[in-house]
DNA sequence: CGGAACTATCTTGATATCAAGATAATAGAA
DNA sequence: TTCTATTATCTTGATATCAAGATAGTTCCG
């Protein structure tokens, strides 16, 4: 009897007519995602960054070498708007963990790339970020994390497939 | 092969010293849950609504007769700070859909209530949402949710009880 | 009873986000 | 080439949120 329980209790009794299953899964789904945005922004503070940094940095740190990519590359990665990338790009740029350079191939844009300094924090951070993950899934057997791994990959391919 | 198939790949690239596996999971999960929520927002924004007034109001309509709960009581199940309630009740006040009432039993505070236009626009919502939600989940076989469901209520479970 | 500690709510100031529009450069058609 | 449509990015204005502090009322100890 947990809290998504008691409310689907409370829309059973005032609402009877409603087939509140979906209501659940769905429930549940936002609530793990809540606990879990929260512990891993206290991984990512001990950085000094925050999700929205940590995004950028990471999306830059995995594409690999020379870790340069266009704002519209990060805005397609992380699924933010144009206004959004250009705010966290400015405070990576003043905090010195990336640089804009004018794009080579294309007069109208920037490629966003690491610094030094930022490639040093990202590292550390996704090393700390992957050690708090694992402490998070811990509560799940080896078997019960593929088997929510396989069925979140099927809900999901439901919905991005449209 | 999905969008987080290909991330994992390249962080399995660059940093092959990390154990990716859990970072598979979150990832679909903080995915899913984006995909999700802005398919929701529109139908609550069919009803004028929005995440944050969708939420007071379902959590007054679902407590059942007179509808009615303390500003405290609705920090308490909606999990957002005080000033943010205070916020969120301005709003509804304004749009006519709850009103604060002096607390009989306490002058420091207020009970918010639903009012007769607040509990009609919320009945329609909610019956839209179910509807909406229904439909979101019609992806997985009534087997793969009922499992789903279980693994996010032991995930949420080990959270939880810290 | 009187005052200290606590509680409920609101206020303030800062931040992140978005939608829509502005700006500047590129690309493609005639 | 030259004009138009498109694209990449930034700017602006509005909104929701939070943390910290202010305010007013309640509780409880002595």
């Amino acid at each position: 009897m947990d809290h998504v329980d008691r409310v689907l209790e409370q829309w059973r009794r005032e609402r009877p007519d409603l087939d509140v299953a979906p209501m659940g899964l769905i429930g549940r789904a936002k609530r793990l995602m809540l606990h879990l945005s929260r512990e891993m922004e206290k991984t990512w503070a001990e950085h000094g960054l925050n999700a929205a940094s940590f995004d950028v940095l990471a999306t830059l740190r995995r594409s690999g070498h020379p870790f340069s990519l266009s704002p519209g590359d990060l805005i397609a990665s992380t699924m933010v708007t144009s206004g959004t990338m250009t705010n966290r790009i400015d405070q990576l740029v003043k905090a010195g963990y990336v640089e804009r350079v004018p794009n080579p191939d294309d007069g109208r844009g920037f490629l966003i790339s690491l610094t030094d300094a930022g490639f040093q924090v990202i590292d550390r951070a996704v090393t700390a970020h992957v050690a708090t993950q694992e402490e998070l899934v811990s509560g799940l057997s080896a078997a019960e994390r593929k088997q929510l791994d396989a069925l979140l990959k099927t809900f999901l391919g439901g919905l991005e497939e449209r």
